[in-house]
RNA sequence: GUCCCGUUCGUCUAUCGGUUAGGACGCCAGGUUUUCAACCUGGAAAGAGGGGUUCGAUUCCCCUACGGGAUGCCA
């Protein structure tokens, strides 16, 4: 059975980076009918908080990415150390003692010699007696795993055939001198008994799928597939870590995004299928494909998210959004009718608040120098309130048959001094929820 | 520094040597709506630069430039 799962570390409010890998999971494991696993990283109890695996949850749940099982790292610490044995057993770790100090000095020297800083196994040559001198010297030392020096090959479900020389590689340190666990042995260690099938994640991790591949091996474990997905940048081709202090998932749905113009868009940029709205999960689990990506760094713009949302938002009806309507202030006998003509023409419904005011309190009105006869004209032949579905019709047919103008020349300056504004809703349905007209 | 990957309309991309270089979003225009938006129709809009290979390069090769990633006792 598929099974894929969304890893993150609980050190942050995740961002649309993150949830585009965690859409691909999700979109994978539902549309094969299999298992998405929510996988806490939480092994560093150091930067792991608990309000930030809270804040997770939620913002998966605003988005509608149901998991099928909860997974926590920090639970699962005697099985790592078991693992470890096992390759401890296997011949396949060793134990090395240089600082880090020491480790930044060495790829220094190598650097300057115009090599690539690759760790030199000078602790595979330790003899027992060093290595037990070192170890009262400078204590435990870290754990190093030992890769085969050969060429790790595999198909990539996005970049295709990858082969990394594993000799270009440092053997990875998958349990440092506290005695932590790296993310590179938990990862694989959950993967293989989590029965994880499918893992999709960002080009940054390459040259860990190489290593992990020869550690699940080590393991006695079976390789998933792997696909890694170009990673996105800021509208100018900028690194996106530069932009994440906005384009947290919190910080988005503040803004009004909808859930379903997000994932529509995360679930389509990169890849070579039209970019198209989707208003329901069914559709958008139905048209995914991780292998119409491409490899090429992403650009993402957060303003392409509200035309989106707009479009999205005139698909829905009054239940979907009677609460904000209610929030925005609009009485229940008026939400049916506010909300029938206001949704054709908001971006966001945070809108709904500013144009509900606009109908109660009244607008400053932009009247035009040249404008100014006609709209006292105008004005003086305006009905007293309240206003009906037939008022805007009968009012503006009477100003026209009084001043002669028509078309564009005769609407825009009335919406100009009713509205304030050059864009808004239909006039006409707009007329009976308008309580106060300043510019009588 | 070294290694890997990438570079086609503003954006995301298609093209597996010969195409009027296609689509989607955005943009612009027209239509429609007695106004705006929405909607419909149409339009503008692209092969980073330089060398090769070839009858013929967007496509294959090399160089350069630019971008991204990796090179952690982070994930």
């Amino acid at each position: 059975m598929t099974t894929t799962r969304f890893a993150p570390s609980p050190t942050g409010y995740i961002h649309v980076g993150n949830l585009r890998t965690a859409l691909m999971n999700y979109l994978i494991a539902r549309k094969a009918g299999g298992t998405f696993i929510l996988r806490i990283d939480d092994t560093d109890p150091e930067r792991s908080k608990e309000k930030y695996v809270d804040a997770i949850k939620e913002d998966l749940e605003w988005l509608g990415l149901t998991w099928d099982r909860v997974e926590r790292q920090s639970e699962r610490l005697d099985r790592y150390a078991a693992a470890a044995d096992d390759l401890r057993a296997k011949g396949r770790f060793y134990e090395a003692f240089e600082t880090p100090v020491e480790l930044d000095l060495k790829r220094k020297k190598q650097l300057n010699m115009g090599k690539p800083p690759v760790y030199d196994r000078a602790a595979l040559a330790l003899s027992d007696d060093e290595r037990a001198k070192l170890r009262a010297e400078r204590g435990q030392g870290v754990w190093r795993f030992k890769l085969d020096h050969q060429r790790i090959e595999w198909t990539d479900g996005i970049i295709g055939d990858v082969s990394i020389d594993a000799a270009s590689v440092s053997d990875p340190v998958l349990i440092r001198q506290d005695g932590q666990v790296l993310y590179t042995l938990a990862s694989v260690v959950d993967d293989t008994e989590m029965g994880v099938t499918d893992v999709v994640r960002g080009s940054d991790h390459v040259t860990n799928t190489a290593t992990q591949i020869q550690i699940i091996e080590a393991l006695g474990g079976i390789a998933p597939r792997f696909a890694h997905h170009s990673l996105m940048t800021g509208p100018q081709g900028e690194a996106l870590s530069k932009r994440l202090g906005t384009l947290a998932l919190r910080d988005l749905r503040a803004q009004g995004v909808e859930p379903m113009a997000l994932l529509s868009h995360l679930a389509r940029l990169g890849s070579s299928q039209p970019m198209e709205l989707m208003t329901d999960m069914a559709a958008l689990i139905d048209g995914f494909d991780v292998g119409q990506f491409g490899t090429a760094p992403t650009k993402f713009d957060v303003a392409d998210l509200f035309p989106l949302t707009g479009r999205y938002l005139q698909t829905l009806s009054l239940d979907a959004v009677r609460d904000r309507v209610a929030a925005a202030g609009v009485p229940d006998a008026q939400a049916e009718a506010f909300w029938t003509v206001i949704r054709e023409n908001i971006e966001t419904l945070n809108d709904l608040e500013g144009w509900w005011a606009m109908c109660r309190d009244g607008a400053d009105p932009v009247i035009e120098p040249e404008d100014r006869e006609f709209i006292a004209q105008a004005m003086a032949m305006l009905p007293d309130g309240p206003f009906d579905g037939d008022t805007w019709g009968n009012w503006t047919a009477a100003v026209k048959a009084e001043t002669g103008r028509k078309g564009r020349g005769l609407f825009m300056p009335l919406r100009l001094a009713l509205t304030g504004q050059a864009r808004g809703p239909e006039m006409a349905a707009l007329m009976p929820l308008l309580q106060v007209v300043k510019a009588r």
